[in-house]
DNA sequence: CGAAAACTTGATTCCGTTCAACACATGTGG
DNA sequence: CCACATGTGTTGAACGGAATCAAGTTTTCG
């Protein structure tokens, strides 16, 4: 309902890697409660207000009204999209073109949930969140963010991004947001009456 | 119906992505066809059989069929938890792990499709393919290999794999099978009458 | 049988890690 | 409201795992 939650898993290693961060709107943890073994953890990145739902509310209610159970499969996929992106990007890409895709793709989802805008938004990441989300350190997190600051493409301030030169950033970040499926998203968002 | 088939996407410089290989029995391609946009690429491992089922007529079922739609959802569901252990093995684990990782995958989900043991399977990807699940290149992928069967974890002629001591591959692998979900899948293979 | 694909090996390079120290902000209890 | 502890961000130097480049060999298959 408020506030910011990841999903994360820990391996044997110590390292942690971060699937997806979550903001006030998103059906958080349909995969550990409809399946009934967790394999991962979800974590609260700031204080946060959350509605919870029984399980077997979910279940029934998919099953009484195939229209929500429907669009809530839906969610999923669109979730499993954008895990198949962040595997790519951790991958696939070098460390600054995966900075930049996140950046990316915060600059449309944020808005999309309605905070802050493609060229100014918050993100309290800390910059261990991001290196966890990115498979690097957070010491070349660091660095990366400031080469790119430096190279007139993003601004930040704690935790404030500020998105410079969007169409320019997309291209440094190897960012394609078809994967987002934000159409889907607006139907969701604003069903169609019939 | 038979044969094997994997899911990629290619990034801008070039590299591949693989993230998921599919074998006889799975229901490969849902997440292009049920949400509307492709954003990855289906493609066949070996000669195939495949069935084609038209969009509109899974839809329909999911709806007429409540409990066949909850089907689908939860293999949906299972997939984005193995996609979620694939992002973990690709950002968190070394190439000794990783590579020990994918095969302990296979020894476990081959089975239960009927193709190989635990011990003993078949798996035709080319160290090329390897590398682009893994998330390293070929080269690399086979001096991982070589340097697994020198420690005589596994043994391989061709693509035929064979497991000497699974329960230390899964140690050097950091493998737990959680993620994959069998018991959930051994439900949907052999339902319940009720 | 011959060409292409797949695999193997060695030498070198490089991106990101590691280690370590420090600066700065944040926040909390006394 | 200060004193202190902790968390977060920054910087530098050295190291290392995997990539790259290049040249083989072996296997596959038409």
């Amino acid at each position: 309902m408020s506030g910011y939650a990841f999903r994360h898993k820990v391996a044997g290693n110590g390292g942690r890697q971060i699937f997806s961060i979550h903001m006030k709107g998103d059906v958080v943890d349909l995969h550990n409660s409809i399946l009934r073994r967790a394999d991962h953890n979800v974590q609260a990145l700031t204080a946060i207000d959350v509605a919870l739902i029984p399980a077997l509310a979910i279940r029934q209610l998919a099953a009484d009204r195939p229209l929500v159970g429907q669009a809530m499969w839906y969610e999923t996929l669109v979730d499993a999209a954008i895990f198949r992106e962040w595997t790519l990007n951790v991958g696939r890409r070098d460390a600054r073109a995966r900075t930049a895709h996140l950046r990316c793709e915060f600059a449309l989802r944020l808005p999309v949930a309605g905070l802050g805008s493609q060229s100014d938004y918050v993100l309290p990441m800390t910059q261990e969140h991001l290196a966890d989300a990115l498979a690097l350190t957070s010491v070349h997190v660091n660095r990366t963010l400031q080469a790119l600051q430096s190279e007139g493409l993003i601004e930040r301030t704690k935790r404030v991004v500020r998105v410079i030169d969007f169409a320019k950033l997309a291209r440094v970040g190897d960012f394609d947001d078809r994967y987002l499926h934000l159409d889907r998203i607006q139907e969701v968002r604003r069903p169609r009456r019939n």
